[in-house]
RNA sequence: AUGCUUGUCGAAAGCGAUUACUGGCGCUAGCCCUUGGGCUAGGCGCGAGAGGAAAGUCCGGGCAGCAAAGGAUACGGCAGUGGCUAACGGCCACCAGGGGCGACCCUAGGGAAAGUGCCGCAGAAACUAGACUACCGACUCUGGUCGGAAAAGGUGAAAAGAGUGGGGUAAGAGCCCACAGUUGGCUUUGGCGACAAAGUCAAGAGGUAAACCCUGCCGGCUGCAAGGAGAACUACAUGAAUAUGGCUAUCCGCCAGUAGUUCGAUCACCGCUGGAGCAUGUUGGCAACAUCAUGCCUAGAUAGAUAAUCGCAAUAGAGUAUGACUAAUAUCAUGCUUGAACAGAACCCGGCUUAUCCGACAAGCCCAUAC
RNA sequence: GGCCUCGUCGUCUAGUGGUUAGGACGUCUGGUUCUCAUCCAGAAAAUCGCGGGUUCGACUCCCGCAGGGAUCA
């Protein structure tokens, strides 16, 4: 899981991102993200009840998507505000390391990372 | 017993590594001021961290608000009897009916003898009976017509709703008689009771109440997104008649001065987890359950914690092949393949329902027959 | 988390317990036309969301599941 910090704790943040934010898309997960002022990088990840139908399985997405972006945290850029939002449960089978590598290349296209 | 029945309990199954999350308690760092606190989701340590269904939201209760939590009607729910319970549509025991060789299981199980409705098609007729064929009698132009009859045929889910034998008759019929059976009333006996048994009197009454309805019992409404916050000023009204609003769908009854403007609280905090609580034992009870004693504290998140990843062994079990043994396809041994289900607390409890890999224990049944 | 509601041919919809279910649009076939559209005639197309129960008989009544859609700060 993510520490408390990097989290989202307002109703109204998730929906103002989304209407205003930038967005990359991949083929399971696209990233929705704007810059923020308050200093701090906020994260979320959207898992629909259409991709999933039990409550199980849509935490267990949100916590492999948490578990890959954990040890990239300290090399992000700037404060932003970020949404992953999964399309397909495909994301709760493949392997860790391949779904690592579609967080971190789409980290990469939003300039969040460094190349 | 390998075949069955019932009940209770457990429920990711091992070892190691790395990286994270949320509360609680203790210690501690920095900053602020009134030296005792506050703030910085600071740091370190200790200990805790999903379920039997947490699910569906189908019932019942606690709790909270509706100014008191009232009455009647309407509306909704329930339905054998007795008990248990905070309460229930739940549970236990029993009764009645049905199923099974049996252990045992199933039942939406008040009233059709208060009233109304409905019973399509077929059939003569579908509930105040009725006459198509066949039966009997009379008449006859020999084609039939009129009358009797409810026993036979055919139709239909159901045919007037008491079977067998005898009498009776033109032909027949509970029309009459005997025996058997059904339903209801009354009496006696047993039982707290549903009810059972015996006796006696009477009767002929189709089905449907998950159709309206009748009878009895229960329910005020809204739900933690409940609720916890209002204050000041201005205008009108003036002491409860009317109007308006609220409790409430309607009436009674009860309560409240009304409207506007401004400020403030609310992405926070409280509610929020110690409870009809859990474990063990005692006593009472057939049991559900209750009493008492001792011990224990056992999630509290909020874009929502309780985990993610990797490696090694591969356990239970499942499938399959060969062999042994056998009445047997059971059991045992070895090899190969596979490798734990359903599922995530959201105010809290008691149930029900539904989903589900497997395992353990207890009490019973059939009696050699079974893939 | 609470509360409410819906479902019938491909689509939109009718449907007293008595028909394996009617209509419109669309689809297909034939006709009309030099051809297409329009128009005319005909046909196919529905496990009435699923599973039980009540009834002689269920799309309809009752119970239980599985879905869709709204609403409440």
């Amino acid at each position: 899981m993510l520490s408390q910090q990097y989290r989202f704790h307002a109703r109204g943040g998730v929906q103002y991102v989304y209407r205003h934010g930038r967005s990359v898309r991949g083929k399971l997960v696209s990233l929705t993200f704007m810059p923020n002022t308050r200093g701090k990088t906020r994260l979320a990840v959207v898992v629909s009840k259409k991709v999933a139908k039990s409550a199980v399985s849509r935490n267990r997405i949100r916590r492999r998507v948490y578990a890959a972006i954990q040890p990239l945290l300290p090399e992000l850029t700037g404060p932003l505000d970020a949404i992953f939002t999964i399309y397909s449960p495909e994301v709760l089978t493949i392997d860790f390391t391949d779904l690592a590598q579609t967080i971190r290349s789409l980290l990469t296209d939003a300039r969040m990372l460094p190349h």
